[in-house]
DNA sequence: ATTCAATTTAAACATTCGTTTAATATTAGA
DNA sequence: TCTAATATTAAACGAATGTTTAAATTGAAT
């Protein structure tokens, strides 16, 4: 039981996981999976059996990741609500600048199919009894926001946090600035989102 | 010459868009297509030599529709800077409202391939050149609006529209809240958005 | 009615793809 | 060292997929 396993069930999950979120479920193939951890193609069946099984593993892990990264920063007792969209902001744009495809695989992958990756989480309930969403009510019965939908404050939360890494490719090909310029210039919304999220709340 | 000729291509043309649309490329079958369009598979390819060409003709199809919709608000002389905003809003809220996967469509498919699909629009020229920016320049000038990028104000108009139409299934499936009440509720954005931004645009 | 091009169809072709098999190599424990 | 489980490999299988072929059908012009 040497760490040759782990290593070589690691490699072909890394390896898998780069494809999947660059292409996609059906136009990754095992082959490419195989060459790109330098392994085989039956050792990709060796270890998880089939290839929705390698996508729901990696799947997991990731949705994981992602939202136990929310519920972390939204069920923090000791900061306020302006500190938790800071950190909300900062966490995303940390987490999106060292990987790429990230927003675009997540999108995809749940709206593909919502009802499999979301449901088991308990995402819902964990964000209604979070502090975050307690902090926002007081904020609303004090009088410190205005009457605004909370699905509406939070889509635009994460659209504004998440949405330039998206169109990433888009805006840099029509407008012709390079990669590393285009991240270097959102790095800004990091102190403007939070700005902007708080005048959008006072806004009927 | 009947006008059956560009009734089959012209069925296989939209089976083939919805399927693109909803799965992607890769995931949609040549035979599915086929299927959907009730015709068979050699026509597919009678009309459309392969599905590649099939789908940059789907593609460039729907580009043009999207961008020249962009291009004619604002290049409009006849509108002040908020009402093309307005417009903007308006505009892509019908759209996406008529045509829900619409968004995710483009965003992938361009993401995919940035290059071959956007290039040959133009796009930026004729963006660059138009009254919509001249009059955001104007007010730059007069001091109406703070020193912003400008890659930042469009990013924010577009997610902010755009956005709530690719999370539709992610926030419907964890709140639990019914399609047509989610795109009832986001309507109200039509009205919100304009107002959002222009606070945004005194925010440096 | 005949002709000829355009259209439609069923069948087949050649790959590619996901998965499995069976044989070999490696490792750890007795 | 021997054994048995684990890991790795090459090859093959069967189904699916994009595309082509060749024959049949249709429709309009002569």
């Amino acid at each position: 039981m040497k760490d040759e396993n782990q290593g070589t069930e690691q490699r072909i999950k890394d390896a898998a996981k780069g494809l999947f979120q660059k292409k996609g479920f059906a136009a990754t193939k095992t082959r490419e999976i195989a060459e790109a951890s330098e392994t085989n193609l039956a050792l990709v069946n060796y270890y998880f059996r089939t290839k929705k099984q390698l996508f729901d593993a990696i799947m997991l892990e990731t949705l994981n990741e992602l939202l136990s990264g929310v519920v972390n920063i939204y069920s923090n007792e000791e900061t306020t609500f302006e500190e938790k969209i800071n950190a909300f902001v900062n966490h995303y744009m940390d987490l999106f600048s060292e990987n790429q495809n990230l927003p675009a695989f997540i999108m995809n992958s749940v709206r593909e199919n919502p009802k499999e990756y979301l449901t088991q989480f308990g995402l819902l309930g964990k964000i209604q009894d979070s502090t975050f969403a307690k902090q926002f009510q007081e904020k609303l019965e004090k009088g410190e926001i205005a009457q605004v939908n909370p699905i509406n404050f939070i889509v635009n939360l994460i659209a504004l946090t998440v949405f330039p890494f998206i169109t990433q490719p888009i805006v840099c090909e029509t407008t012709g600035i390079n990669k590393e310029l285009y991240y270097q210039m959102i790095e800004d919304r990091r102190r403007l989102i939070p700005l902007w999220i708080e005048t959008m709340l006072r806004i009927t």
